[in-house]
DNA sequence: ACACGAGTTTGGTACAATCAAATTGGAAAC
DNA sequence: GTTTCCAATTTGATTGTACCAAACTCGTGT
């Protein structure tokens, strides 16, 4: 079964779906203004309110409308993030079988394995400072719990920014949010975030030397070092 | 804005969302059995049939419940698969974005650059003679353009269940079918086809030797050649 | 020029009714 | 006894109307 999505199936309200999607991606409708009364809309298709309405959920569950509860409906032209609220529902629930949240784990340390591989052999100049900078922020904030966690994350961010395809950072984004739940519980020592520390500034090196082999291998000890942590909450 | 999702907002219908997603995830409502009938739902939820509706409607665009336009809507337990069609429409969107295509190449020459090094590194037995067989197929069907397109498919598909993470086949059903419109208008003479095989047949023999960084290399080769295929069509 | 408040707009929910397709169950046929 | 087939019923899809409360508008008064 190849995405069977819709067919010959003709509900009135995927009629309202399709055309609205079109208005919404052509730019007709603009983003980030509100969409159309529904009363409007029922009677510019032709149908009773319950169908524009469900059209209009519709919408919203695809990540092309935010509904706010009293709020007039707004116009969301999707971006890479969008697919990202869009299936957090379904991301949450496979999280929650056996073996979900090491499954999203070892895919997070696959990507990031080949982002500092090609991070210590085609890093910018730009890319090496930007990562300092976060080094240094991180390492700014070894005292601060909360900013420490921040500027971990923020530091792994920058590699995913380095190939300047939009599609990284939002699989950071979704890394993050996905699996940080699982990281809350974990104590955040002031021992603990030094090790975290050095880690970084391990992996920081290494791609400064345009050492790829030593890079990966210092990001597969960090990252294992932090999948004890969750292990151990299970 | 990181995945706002649902806040405050305690519309009706959400509050049957969330108890209909409950009880399909804890399998109080069994698999691919058909959920009970709107009225009953109403009368049990106290609300009007209008919120019941809403909260199906939603359900089914989280992919948790499959909706056949006249038949009883149907309990599907999601799986990684069912993340493609949740995001099916936006993706196809931001494909016709400029750049988009190369970008989604961009992330699936990045995987499976990854996936041949690790494969390299640590395909089993088994793995090798699946990779194996499929190579052998690809090399069958060289004169079958048809056939050949799928065991081309198919190969790559070995190696994305390598590594035995449900999230990696999944990704390569998407980047499959997201990207193969693409390819659809590409000629495939048999010469291209031969090139391709022998491209397969490189990547096959590097990873029997153990050897990731000629893998990576003739993978690199392999997806650089089809992408200027793609390139032509725009 | 600004704050305020009444009136209007709009989304959220409810109820009742109709239609057409799907499902079921029992009667008729083999 | 099993199968076939046609009602009767169930059920989803859609319509229409009505009401409420929150958001929004706009004009008035300070």
């Amino acid at each position: 079964m190849a995405i069977p999505d819709n067919q010959g199936g003709k509900r009135a309200a995927d009629v309202i779906v399709t055309a609205l999607e079109a208005r919404i991606t052509s730019g007709e409708l603009e983003n980030d203004k509100p969409l159309p009364p529904e009363r409007d809309l029922m009677e510019e298709f032709g149908t009773s309110r319950t169908v524009v309405r469900e059209a209009i959920s519709s919408l919203a569950n695809r990540g092309l409308i935010e509904l706010r509860p009293r709020f007039r409906p707004i116009v969301r032209k999707p971006d890479y993030g969008t697919l990202l609220s869009a299936t957090g529902t379904i991301v949450r629930y496979l999280l929650n079988e056996p073996g979900g949240v090491q499954n999203l784990y070892q895919s997070r340390v696959f990507i990031e394995r080949g982002l500092v591989r090609d991070a210590a052999l085609n890093a910018t100049k730009e890319n090496i400072s930007d990562l300092k900078a976060a080094l240094l922020a991180n390492e700014k904030a070894l005292d601060h719990s909360e900013e420490f966690f921040r500027t971990d994350i923020a530091f792994h961010g920058v590699l995913y920014r380095i190939g300047n395809n939009p599609i990284f950072p939002a699989m950071h984004e979704g890394f993050t949010s996905w699996l940080s739940p699982n990281w809350a519980r974990m104590t955040r020592s002031d021992d603990h975030n030094r090790s975290v520390y050095l880690d970084h500034k391990a992996i920081y090196d290494a791609i400064l030397e345009r050492d790829p082999a030593r890079a990966e291998e210092a990001l597969i000890a960090h990252l294992s070092a932090a999948w004890s942590y969750v292990e151990e909450t299970f």
